[in-house]
DNA sequence: CCAAGATATGTTACCGCTAACAGCCGCTGT
DNA sequence: ACAGCGGCTGTTAGCGGTAACATATCTTGG
């Protein structure tokens, strides 16, 4: 690893090697690479070919740093797997595009000390905002947040406190809301199957939402049946075939997502069940994989790709007014499909 | 935005906050939040204590101009819906875990000129390594990532001529494969269903592998459909119902990927289509979606979590004896299931 | 024709941190 | 007693850019 800097053709180009082929000051490269300031039309072109010619890529460590600018959006979320997200994080690229920003994603593994620790990470990168999904958080991964003193947006869920602005709808709402037009389409004995359950708080707070509703109603849940891991399909398959068996009066199905919803549908149409007569079913998220089943599981969108959007819009400054701190609570609306009887 | 530095409370905190703090200088203090060098107990603990009770968060960005050292492994893929990318990226980060490199994601669209854009933007932040989905790249791009000076990792694919190293499986081989045990089994009025493919250059080659096969055997695509966009599920099954109807003779028909082969597999059960009996199916990646069909889709395993693994450790110079330019050829194996009739 | 502004470029001083080296202390062996 | 060494801490000089200001050079109007 000896390499005379001099000579050593490999050594990575800065400023000064384009300021020396262009003949100009590095000042000026700079303003011409960032189309900062006036330089003459055949000044920005001599460096422009210059830096071109060279392969020259600006060194965005060093430039951050001088400029105190950060062009980066962390954005932490729990998991890839779960279609949700890569949702929001499209919601929020699209914003970004244009505004200069750029997403930096993180995951957590719905792991609150590797939230921790994530947080720890990208704020050390000084971005100019962070995403992050859920409000549930450590002390430590609040208290850092608080004082990193950029904007945060939490995403997804706006049943508590935010750290500063929010941007999401109510579970505890949805939850209710799908219990009440399930009680009222009749159904009567109802159960519920989850996964991710004790680290999903998304999740748990539409069950929650979900037995309020029941309870207004003088009805309980009828079965419950929790799974983490594996494949979605076939855990909501699994998990149904077991609520069935074991409650074989079970009338309908609550699923905390379409995921295992979409397994639980496959297996009452492979066994000849009548969806929505004798047994009902519902899923969360409103997923693009719902059209393709042969028949359409009610659920209700989570409002992904909005979420993403006015959570960017946020970071980007394009609330300008606010002086932070606002809660935004999107609504999302139940699509009953075919697994609920009319 | 005047601030006399000694005042303002909410001033981003420096290695000089947490010295005075701790009354030992900032090279002592950086020491020790870096676990390098001798530095003794009591000292250690005085600072970290310090650094605590303020809240500290060290500035990577200084610190990797400084040490000339950047801790980030820039990953670029086409797409975080695909599912298959997602979970390369799950190989690479448990592998990085170690290593104390931490995986930065880009994603393209299957655009090549987002490629490149993306692939500077990366590259501007001096990342340690590359890690790229594919081997086609603008010229530009090749370019840029040969110039880099850093380790670059081409995946999923090794029919081509990588820039530096390359992990994956031959796509070629892979439709020969496939081809080759379809044709076995009997099947002779063979057609293809595909996705994204003017841009999926693995589709493309598998496709390729497929039609070579075919025409060993003296035949010919019986049929062929494309189409972008959309829920791949639903594509899947308008795909499939659009082949049948047309050419109502055709037995097999092999998809560009598992999820529109999903599709056409719970079109064909909806339709009381005899599978694997009239009309074969088969699909490839292998994803755990599948697990979760009333029948299994014939597949072949793209090896994504290993093609991350050994990326990743490539990247982290887990190879140290070689010089780099590695090729590591995957080989997935077929898993028929149930819709070619054995 | 010259002061005053506009335009184009250069100079200086950092940004916050770390590599490299320099110094200091106390202990060891002889 | 003292050279020699290892453990611990401090000093200095950048890393590769950019903000802010300084310095030409060119217009332009009165």
């Amino acid at each position: 690893m000896t390499k005379p800097p001099s000579i050593d053709p490999r050594r990575t180009l800065t400023l000064r090697d384009v300021s020396e082929a262009s003949g100009v000051s590095e000042m000026t490269v700079s303003r011409v690479l960032r189309n900062r300031g006036d330089v003459s039309l055949a000044t920005r072109e001599r460096v422009l070919e210059a830096a071109r010619a060279l392969g020259y890529v600006p060194n965005k460590i060093a430039g951050a740093l001088a400029s105190q600018r950060v062009n980066l959006v962390g954005v932490i979320i729990p998991s890839l797997s779960n279609m949700v997200f890569p949702e929001v994080l499209t919601g929020i690229s699209d914003t970004l595009e244009d505004t200069g920003l750029q997403p930096v994603v993180g995951v957590t593994n719905y792991s609150p000390e590797r939230e921790e620790t994530v947080i720890y990470e990208m704020l050390s990168w000084r971005p100019s905002g962070m995403i992050i999904a859920g409000l549930e958080h450590t002390d430590a991964s609040r208290a850092m947040l608080a004082q990193a003193g950029i904007p945060i947006v939490e995403v997804m869920d706006i049943d508590g406190t935010p750290v500063d602005s929010a941007v999401g709808i109510s579970h505890r709402r949805a939850g209710r809301q799908m219990g009440e037009a399930i009680i009222a389409a009749g159904y009567r004995r109802i159960a519920f199957c989850g996964t991710m359950m004790p680290y999903d708080h998304r999740a748990r707070k539409r069950l929650e939402g979900f037995e309020e509703a029941l309870s207004k109603a003088g009805l309980t849940l009828a079965d419950r049946e929790f799974y983490s891991g594996g494949s979605a399909l076939l855990k909501g398959r699994e998990m149904t075939e077991a609520v069935l068996k074991r409650s074989p009066d079970v009338d309908f199905l609550y699923y905390s997502n379409d995921m295992i919803g979409a397994g639980g549908l496959l297996y009452c149409l492979a066994q000849g069940i009548d969806v929505p007569g004798k047994v009902g079913l519902a899923g969360f998220n409103g997923v693009e994989l719902l059209d393709g089943l042969p028949r359409k599981l009610a659920t209700m969108d989570a409002c992904r790709l909005e979420i993403g959007r006015r959570a960017a819009e946020i970071i980007a400054g394009k609330h300008e007014g606010t002086i932070g701190g606002e809660v935004i609570e999107l609504f999302p609306t139940l699509q009953p499909g075919d697994t609920i009887r009319g």
